[in-house]
RNA sequence: GGGAGUUUAGCUCAGCUGGUUCAGAGCAUCUGCCUUACAAGCAGAGGGUCACUGGUUCGAACCCAGUAACUCCCACCA
């Protein structure tokens, strides 16, 4: 059996976490391994994890209430109520997570609030899918019954993504979980339409709105997803109605026009829509339209004739330079209408079907009148002819149909008076975007800021508080009680009016229109705006979201921070980027193209998936995910596991005497050097950066250099200082890695490694350490030896030497560097028999340079003196052109007069390098030569 | 149509006010190793005309102008 065999069998015979085998073996060899490795080979987390979260839960970690300390606030984005975890949520959940575990670990009294969103549009069609398959439509059912399912659905449904993010490791204070619709949040909703309607921020009016005919529902411009469609632009033809004046000028004119007089061709993409029809509009100055000034045209099939008029807004050269007017159903054309005073007729019932104003196709859906009147046009001989054309057009974001323009009666809050604020706070700084690529698109947006359709045509939600009396008139309040009161008090009021004789509103506010006042409805800032709460975490800290709703949500929340708190909502806005696959292409479920989180975890545990999310995610770009850095992250994971059982196995021996000063203070020099480092990542929100500064700490320095260097041979003991030196370091390491790898980290912090632990002594609530001396001479030489270390194991692999084999170095030393005090590393590292300082070169030895100093291995066999040669010529020539390049700055006036005086230093000290070096290998090359 | 961004090694990205061995990191690749912490590993190595063309400067991956490709946002051309 080989090794991996060997390991595999050993898997199958642990468990997690196990340490014994679950049934005898006949391996007795494994037996005996077991018996001397009494530690998992590889970290085993699944039990881990489980095992520490709920430790933490229990002893209320998360936990937040306020105190003297000061607060650290995130409030989650709050996922879809019926939403499951996606990777999206994976990648914005781990960053918030990773700087609220930081923040706790810097004694800040750190609060992550958590909750869902009853995102009205995607539920409401959730539950109508579910209905449906039950057999019911929501047709049949009246209001509270539908709402009854809904709520039964949210019940069933509501909580899976939290426990997903738990799965993740989430530290949100679960207790303060929130949800939109939460009779707190929801009343906060109502009291703010109120407010805003009393302000006179809010109104009712006829607008043309984006309508969703499948949701049945007026969406916002933000939800509106444009795509470029390959259509069909129609040429069809209209009859010129004909009075008497103008057929004798016609006549007259007849046979010079190219075009006819008896007809006007228009270009539209949409012919369903002639019976609405308004009028026919050219450009004033379109000479070849000059017949047709105060004409009238018949639409064609349905013969109603409409004007023909002019406006400036047509353009002559695109289609015939004549335009079909349909104010009901196009933004444009019902402006157009609006100016010219044209009546709007509505041929479409809110569900894309054709209406009796259309006379024709009646209870057709839009589409399929499309081509059915195609059909009519040609046999009427009104269709020219039927062009390819490409062009954008709108669809729902949340069930992808086709976007009408509809004219509606709706509810709108006003954005200007509101937006400046806002954008001041982004200008000038009290706000942070991160990156901050992002404030010119926000002020772009912000400073064309539309008002905000508030309304929405369903039912799951806050219903509008507006009030309607038999004659029309209405009220906004919070009851029907009130309502009536106000009602009563209207100056044309009815006699006799009953509260009963009220109607509501049956629309709801849109979602956003409760999740903009999130920041402090979570801590109930609305119906008690003094609260010790919201008094103490609000203005939050940061919130991490996506730049899709930069806009929607964001934006609004810090409208709704001005408006309601006087104050801003957070202080930094840290904007992810989209989780996309390797080829590019945004994650989503319809693609197929997105890996379950859960079983990712499963795979690579949960510290391993949050590493690699953060492997690949810096701030504002995108990220193209891969599972290989989930890969990547899980063998991070093993390999701290493993530097754990190296330390855990040794021995200690009291009477041995520290042999390892030289190498404690390198690390503890180079662990403070990397803590100031990942401190400036994360104060400019590097995140990436952060992790793989801890990373190369973790891997490089303490594994591969550090543990190298001090360890004791194979079942050796180690003396005291160092093992104490050793343990502190590794404890520090759990700390700067527990916001990464919280999971991990807070298993190894329990081993009695580190002695007793009392029940609370968590890695969780460790503080981090501060940064200590940094020895910068002991840094630098440090570089000087390793890469000593490193010629000997490249001379080695080129000259095929084992590692075991011993080999002889010595040194001419010409810079004046102490080798001789990292004379024991250089022996244990390179496997060095014998390290000896020479006054003298060494002829017929292989020979490197570090720094200026010239080392040689006395192995003459193996020297090719033709290879040798090649290779100091190619050294030395490099060198020349590198001397010349600096020769030629030093000895240019230009350049001696301009640079810095610290540039000139480094460039006098290369020159005396390269020369140093130059020197030497001249000499060498001499050497070669006898 | 308007605006913003990106372009550096095979991949994902750093590169701060132009000036250290300024061309870097991680992954991947190649070579050699089952060296009792770790093959989910160890040691070593090879990869780049910094998108292109000009300009400014003593000096440019970095500043300026233009070009190309890609991405995103905004916008009413039927």
């Amino acid at each position: 059996m080989d090794k991996s065999g060997f390991n595999n069998c050993l898997n199958q015979f642990c468990g997690p976490q196990q340490h014994e085998p679950k049934k005898p073996c006949n391996y007795s060899y494994i037996c005996l391994f077991l018996r001397v490795m009494s530690i998992a080979k590889t970290y085993l987390p699944q039990e881990t994890e489980k095992k520490w979260y709920s430790y933490w839960l229990k002893h209320e970690f998360f936990k937040s209430v306020p105190d003297e300390r000061e607060p650290y606030t995130i409030v989650i984005p709050p996922p879809n109520v019926t939403g499951v975890l996606h990777m999206g949520h994976m990648l914005n959940n781990t960053i918030q997570d990773v700087l609220v575990r930081r923040a706790r670990m810097k004694g800040k009294n750190a609060c992550w609030v958590p909750g869902t969103d009853h995102a009205s549009i995607a539920t409401e069609a959730k539950v109508v899918a579910m209905l449906k398959e039950r057999g019911i439509s929501k047709k049949d059912l009246t209001r509270p019954e539908f709402l009854a399912y809904a709520w039964e659905w949210k019940e069933k449904y509501g909580g899976i993504i939290l426990e997903q993010l738990k799965k993740l490791g989430a530290s949100c204070d679960w207790d303060r979980t929130r949800f939109t619709m939460d009779e707190s949040l929801s009343e906060a909703v109502i009291d703010t339409f109120i407010h805003l309607y009393k302000k006179g921020l809010i109104y009712r009016g006829i607008r043309m709105v984006n309508w969703d005919p499948q949701g049945k529902t007026a969406v916002s411009d933000e939800e509106v997803i444009r795509k470029e469609v390959n259509q069909k632009l129609y040429y069809i033809r209209y009859e010129v109605v004909v009075d008497e004046l103008s057929a004798m000028s016609e006549a007259r004119a007849t046979h010079h026009s190219p075009l006819s007089t008896h007809y006007v061709t228009i270009a539209t993409t949409r012919p369903e829509t002639i019976m609405a029809d308004a009028a026919i509009c050219i450009n004033p100055n379109d000479e070849r339209y000059l017949h047709l000034h105060g004409k009238k045209v018949f639409i064609p099939l349905i013969n109603r004739e409409i004007p023909v008029i002019l406006d400036e807004y047509v353009t002559m050269d695109f289609g015939t330079g004549c335009l079909k007017v349909t104010p009901a159903h196009d933004l444009n054309d019902y402006e157009l209408g609006q100016k010219h005073h044209l009546p709007v007729i509505d041929i479409l019932n809110d569900d894309g079907t054709l209406n009796k104003e259309a006379q024709i196709l009646v209870g057709e859906d839009r589409f399929a009148a499309r081509k059915k009147i195609a059909v009519l046009l040609e046999e009427a001989g009104a269709l020219v002819k039927v062009e390819d054309y490409k062009s954008q057009i709108g669809f729902s974001e949340r069930t992808d149909a086709v976007i009408e323009p509809k004219l509606s009666m709706q509810w709108f809050c006003k954005m200007g008076e509101m937006a400046k604020p806002a954008l001041d706070y982004v200008l000038n700084g009290e706000i942070k975007l991160i990156p901050d690529k992002f404030i010119n698109t926000y002020r772009h947006w912000m400073e064309n800021v539309r008002d905000w359709n508030i309304s929405r045509q369903l039912w799951w939600g806050q219903q509008i508080p507006a009030w309607y009396l038999p004659d029309g008139q209405f009220v906004i309040a919070k009851s029907r009680e009130e309502a009536f009161e106000e009602a009563k008090a209207l100056k044309s009021q009815i006699s006799n009016l009953k509260p009963e004789d009220l109607t509501q509103d049956p629309d709801v506010v849109d979602t956003w229109f409760s999740s903009w006042l999130w920041p402090i409805s979570v801590f109930d800032g609305f119906k008690d705006p003094n609260n010790a709460d919201i008094n103490y975490y609000y203005p939050t800290n940061d919130l991490v979201t996506a730049p899709e709703i930069l806009f929607f949500w964001v934006a609004r929340m810090i409208m709704a921070g001005h408006e309601f708190r006087g104050e801003v909502p957070f202080r930094n806005v840290y904007l992810t980027g989209i989780v996309r696959d390797k080829l590019g292409r945004k994650m989503s479920k319809s693609l197929g193209n997105s890996p379950d989180p859960l079983d990712l975890i499963e795979k690579y545990s949960a510290d391993g998936v949050r590493v690699g999310m953060l492997f690949c995610s810096p701030a504002g770009n995108d990220l193209m995910f891969d599972e290989s850095y989930c890969e990547q992250g899980r063998n991070f994971a093993n390999k701290i596991w493993n530097a754990f059982k190296l330390i855990k196995g040794w021995e200690i021996d009291d009477n041995l005497a520290n042999s390892n000063t030289i190498a404690i203070e390198w690390f503890g020099s180079r662990f403070n050097e990397a803590l100031g480092d990942i401190e400036a990542d994360f104060a400019q929100y590097r995140l990436s950066e952060a992790l793989m500064a801890t990373y190369k700490l973790v891997w490089d320095d303490f594994c591969a250099w550090y543990l190298e260097m001090i360890k004791p041979a194979y079942q050796q003991p180690v003396d005291r200082a160092t093992y104490t030196a050793t343990v502190q370091f590794f404890e520090n390491i759990l700390k700067i890695l527990h916001p990464f790898m919280p999971f991990l980290t807070e298993e190894l912090w329990h081993d009695e490694l580190f002695g007793e632990r009392a029940e609370k002594d968590c890695c969780i609530v460790a503080q981090l350490p501060n940064i200590g001396e940094i020895n910068s001479r002991i840094l630098n030489d440090l570089e000087i030896i390793k890469a000593v270390i490193t010629q000997v194991r490249n001379i080695r692999n080129t000259k095929q030497i084992s590692p075991k084999e011993a080999l002889e170095l010595s040194v001419k030393i010409n810079s004046g560097l102490q080798y001789q005090q990292y004379e024991p590393i250089i022996v244990k590292l390179g496997n060095i028999s014998r390290f000896t300082p020479v006054a003298d070169k060494v002829n017929g030895a292989i020979n490197f340079i570090a720094l200026t100093d010239e080392f040689y291995i006395p192995l003459s066999e193996n020297v090719d003196p033709v290879a040798e040669r090649a290779r100091l010529e190619k050294e030395k020539e490099y060198l020349s052109g590198f001397l010349k390049s600096v020769n030629a700055k030093l000895n240019n006036e230009r350049f001696m007069a301009n640079a810095k005086p610290e540039i000139i230093e480094i460039e006098l000290k290369k020159k005396t390098d390269a020369e140093a070096k130059l020197t030497i290998l001249e000499e060498n090359l001499t050497a070669l030569a006898d």
